[in-house]
DNA sequence: GAGGCGTGGATTTTT
DNA sequence: TCCACGCCTC
């Protein structure tokens, strides 16, 4: 705080009351809730467990807790409610939930189990069905318009209900829910915070709105900080005017940037300037520094790649930087593939010996979840811990084979329904009609789910999935299905993270680790390991994060504004997002695109990207493209 | 009931 | 290019 400007002095010792923080990028703004919680702990004796501070990405909580516990010591920065909305009331909800029929054990579904479910209840819900996609179902059942579409609504919520299941979003209003309908809970929360404070508000959409005002209510301490110009997430349904129109007992602005060279700061201007309806902001840098953002158009995606990573080897010698203090991001997580590739096949110099690849880190990284072995450990798991949850239960129900086809299965599930059943119900209560293999596999699968329920709760976490793995006989059962030796080394390689990231999760709580998986994507990276490695990001997950040197890559029209961008007309959206992704370098920023890039895997010409043409020449130093002399 | 093969559609962004 | 899904045969 010693180095505070007289608004940030202000705004980090301004305790009381509803404060909006409105200040442009790399103004401070996380800088001043991390010394407002230092301040309201040290200063003015406040219990951390009175203080409630919500980020929008799991990254940012970490990274301000880890802050937070550099002054106050780790045992009081730890008892600070910080986190994201969602974890927040994940959390809240496994203590409360009961008052609302559900058990603490529910699962969390993803987007794709929830449309898949939609698809499989429409019938019984609409009165015809044909022609609506799964995504207009999703829409329909998201954002009714319609009595059908209510009825959908609700017949969707009553499945979930009963599959003691909630998606992300009901996380929250789930949460609202049991606010509105049993004020006693809601007010042991309200006594609790006395200090609430939350970042990127510009980014919270309506129901995470009314939570802060429930919870803020008692008190009324609200602390906001955000920059209508880094609002991004609207497809999310963020709602800009939350910032703009919160009501306030003061309001602080912050013009001066600390974090970027006026190079970068300047081409982040003229970029975001061309928006209308802006709510003009300045932004002063104190720094002095020469030196221009670079820009180079490559050939080839794979030019383009080869380019960045040499450019980092040479900045990273030159300027003794290390790997973490790069960054290299770009519009969408598909693209990091072709960097993946380049970083992985580089061979540089490491004291006097040549070694083959650089260490880096694929933020928020959902690959490994993706995987279809992870996701079906994670259902036999999810299954153990939430029996209702009927999405995990069909995914494994005949995985490895047991005996129950399709046919079998639409027997099984057509008695549930109509004789309003639990699936598991059925399954031990089975139609006549089915095969006799198919009531053996049932049976064998009941017994399993019983035999591990049990073993989940007496064994070690990671034991108890060494025992699933090898009663499934997984590793046979993935040996039969990959004639080719290599893919099957790399899915029993992913078996094995699984395990091993049961075992440095910290937890032996099933229910926990489940969580943990679901809503932070848990990696073993997170866990320990190297830390020194490149960070690859997309711009959207880069908000609120900084690094010495940047590469905004794929800088193409259809990348950059997103083509898809087009049709929801959201440009100026587009536009904030690259205002982000500038204002993310401190010191090095690199542009660049390719003009060709592979689409669907058959070579596309590009564009460049249309906010290209809004940074005046001057601007920038455009670097004529060298094929790269790799010395491979 | 299992497994192989061929076709057509897919990619925005996140908790 | 890749993967999911449907159709076909064993
Ligand atoms: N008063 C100050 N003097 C010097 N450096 C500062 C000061 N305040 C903040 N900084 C530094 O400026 C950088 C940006 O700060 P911070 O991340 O808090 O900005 P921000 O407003 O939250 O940015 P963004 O909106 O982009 O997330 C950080 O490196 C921080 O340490």
């Amino acid at each position: 705080m010693r180095r505070f400007n007289p608004q940030q002095l202000e705004a980090a010792t301004a305790t009381e009351g509803r404060i909006l923080v409105l200040a442009g990028a790399g103004s401070g703004k996380t800088s001043v809730l991390v010394e407002r919680c230092i301040h309201l702990v040290e200063t003015c004796n406040i219990s951390p467990d009175a203080i409630l501070a919500l980020t929008f990405t799991n990254k940012a909580a970490g990274e301000m807790r880890s802050r937070v516990a550099r002054k106050l010591g780790k045992e009081k920065a730890e008892k600070i409610t910080l986190s994201t909305f969602h974890s927040f009331c994940y959390s809240l909800l496994k203590n409360e939930i009961h008052h609302l029929g559900y058990a603490a054990s529910f699962s969390i579904y993803q987007e794709r189990e929830l449309k898949r479910l939609l698809e499989q209840i429409a019938p019984y819900a609409l009165e015809k069905t044909e022609g609506l996609s799964k995504d207009a179902l999703y829409e329909m059942a998201k954002r009714p318009k319609s009595r059908e579409d209510e009825k959908l609504k609700r017949f969707l919520s009553e499945t979930m209900k009963a599959h003691n299941a909630l998606d992300f979003d009901d996380l929250l209003e789930v949460t609202l829910q049991l606010f509105e309908n049993f004020p006693h809970v809601l007010s042991v929360y309200q006594q609790r915070y006395r200090y609430i404070m939350i970042d990127e508000y510009q980014d919270t959409n309506r129901i995470q709105y009314e939570l802060a005002e429930k919870l803020a209510h008692r008190h009324g301490n609200l602390f906001v900080v955000g920059d209508d110009d880094q609002s991004i997430y609207a497809f999310r349904g963020s709602d800009i005017r939350l910032i703009l129109e919160f009501p306030h007992t003061s309001l602080i602005k912050l013009e001066q940037n600390y974090r970027s060279t006026p190079g970068i700061l300047a081409i982040a201007n003229h970029v975001i300037e061309k928006n209308p309806n802006r709510h003009g902001k300045t932004l002063r840098t104190a720094q002095i520094d020469p030196n221009l953002p670079h820009l180079f158009v490559a050939p080839t995606e794979e030019d383009e790649a080869k380019a960045v990573v040499l450019r980092i080897l040479k900045l990273k010698e030159e300027k003794c930087l290390d790997w973490s203090d790069f960054a290299i991001l770009y519009r969408s997580n598909t693209l990091a593939r072709i960097f993946e590739v380049e970083l992985l096949n580089a061979h540089r110099k490491e004291g006097d010996r040549f070694v083959r690849g650089i260490p880096y880190e694929v933020v928020q990284g959902t690959e490994f979840y993706e995987r279809a072995e992870v996701k079906d450990l994670l259902a036999y798991l999810r299954m153990f811990h939430n029996p209702c949850d009927e999405t995990a239960i069909l995914r494994i129900i005949n995985y490895p084979r047991r005996g129950i086809s399709p046919d079998a299965l639409k027997k099984i599930t057509e008695r549930q329904r109509s004789h309003h059943e639990r699936l598991l119900h059925t399954l031990r209560h089975l139609p006549d009609s089915l095969s006799s293999a198919a009531k053996a596999g049932a049976a064998g699968f009941i017994r399993l789910i019983e035999e591990g329920q049990n073993t989940f709760k007496t064994r070690p976490l990671a034991d108890a999935i060494r025992w699933l793995i090898h009663t499934i006989e997984l590793q046979e059962c993935l040996r039969q299905e990959n004639k080719d030796d290599k893919m099957f080394q790399f899915k029993w390689q992913n078996v094995q993270a699984f395990v091993e990231l049961a075992k440095t999760s910290g937890t032996n709580d099933l229910g926990e680790f489940l969580g943990g998986c679901m809503l932070d994507r848990l990696h073993k990276q997170n866990a320990g390991g190297e830390r020194d490695r490149v960070q690859l990001l997309t711009f959207h997950s880069a908000k609120g994060l900084e690094f010495s040197a940047c590469f905004l890559t794929c800088l193409e029209d259809e990348l950059l504004p997103h083509e898809k961008s087009r049709e929801e007309g959201t440009l100026e959206e587009e536009r904030r997002l690259f205002y982000v992704a500038i204002t993310r370098a401190k010191r090095y920023l690199t542009l660049s695109m390719a003009q060709k890039r592979k689409k669907y895997g058959a070579m596309k010409a590009t564009n460049p990207s249309r906010f290209l043409f809004d940074i005046p020449k001057h601007c920038l130093e455009i670097e004529p493209f060298d094929r790269p002399h790799t010395f491979l």
